[in-house]
DNA sequence: CCTACCGATCGGTAGG
DNA sequence: CCTACCGATCGGTAGG
């Protein structure tokens, strides 16, 4: 379907060159039709963008859903660390989308910074959701330090931030390696030492 | 002077726009001059960013330098915790500059990468230089766990750049205490328990 | 999905 | 530091 073109061929632009600077001219290019018909499937630019934003959310809500499913159980480390390889391989299959949510979840355009701080809100506040019962049995359980839930979470999404912020000045191989290093020490953190 | 006076207004339009969505014209409005003025004073739109980027790393290297000579021989904890201060002042105080560079270190106009990067690894070499010495130092006194240097930076500049993404989240005082809190976890994480 | 088209704005120059 | 100007491109529309 060529709607589905657009959208592919627009997040990759949108990723290397930014939303401003994109034109629909290189979309259609990119998808081999003329700029006016990227009209005749979204309403506008900000439109097309806005929908790419809002699929590459629920996309990241559905994995980590899935993801929570097939480790039930099996405890908060074991949790995290799916988290983290999922991330690995998000960054390693998908870098498009990953790149496409962080760039824009960071630094969205000026126009669309409310449009898309919505979408964000509620983005983050289900994932939160998502994770906090398992962080909790770890506390409970006495596998995570005795400290405040929403501590120990801040400090998983501080870590997974950087971790996101170094694939971006690290190769592939250098990377797996600082993913698995500091893993280590950031686990040493969060673990309960008395346990 | 004119030129600083366009700089100036550049590099704030540049944070909240981008490069791509800031036009000439626009800087010049926020100068007051006319946009052909700018011509008198930079070679292109693209001259002028390249000079402000500059600018921002030199800014950042005299500060590391000048700071660390502010807490020499106080210890590895002293400094991060000085690092992670200045970090939170810079934020408060000049936030533009701090995301100018963050902004445009990770997503830099697609046409100026490869010069972006090469000013972006000679600071970042500088800054390891900078750090090394007194992550040896800890490693060696035995307040440092005892794990290679290159991994303990690393887990440091990971930290960092978390709390860099969590500041665009997060509002000044929820951000403080981010902070507070993600610091005594991290420092949890490399020092020397046997100590 | 295309041709043909539009007003507005883009980065930049000439010449003073 | 300005006026006057330029070719190219922008996002978008009409009409088929």
């Amino acid at each position: 379907m060529t709607k589905d073109r657009i959208k592919q061929e627009a997040l990759i632009l949108f990723v290397h060159k930014g939303y401003e600077g994109t034109s629909v001219a290189e979309i259609a290019k990119q998808a081999n039709i003329r700029a006016s018909t990227i009209y005749a499937h979204f309403e506008s630019k900000e439109q097309l963008f806005l929908s790419l934003f809002d699929d590459v959310v629920n996309e990241k809500l559905k994995d980590l859903a899935e993801l929570k499913n097939r480790v039930e159980n099996k405890g908060i480390k074991e949790l995290l660390q799916t988290i983290l390889h999922n991330h690995l391989e998000e960054i390693e299959h998908h870098r498009d989308q990953a790149v496409f949510y962080k760039r824009n979840a960071i630094f969205p355009p000026e126009n669309l910074k409310d449009k898309t701080q919505a979408i964000l809100i509620f983005y983050e506040e289900r994932y939160s959701q998502l994770l906090r019962p398992a962080f909790a049995q770890g506390v409970k359980e006495g596998i995570l330090r005795n400290d405040p839930i929403e501590k120990l979470q801040t400090a998983f999404y501080c870590f997974a931030d950087g971790l996101y912020v170094l694939s971006h000045y690290y190769d592939l191989s250098t990377y797996k390696k600082a993913v698995h290093d500091t893993w280590e020490l950031f686990w040493e953190s969060i673990r309960n030492k008395q346990g």
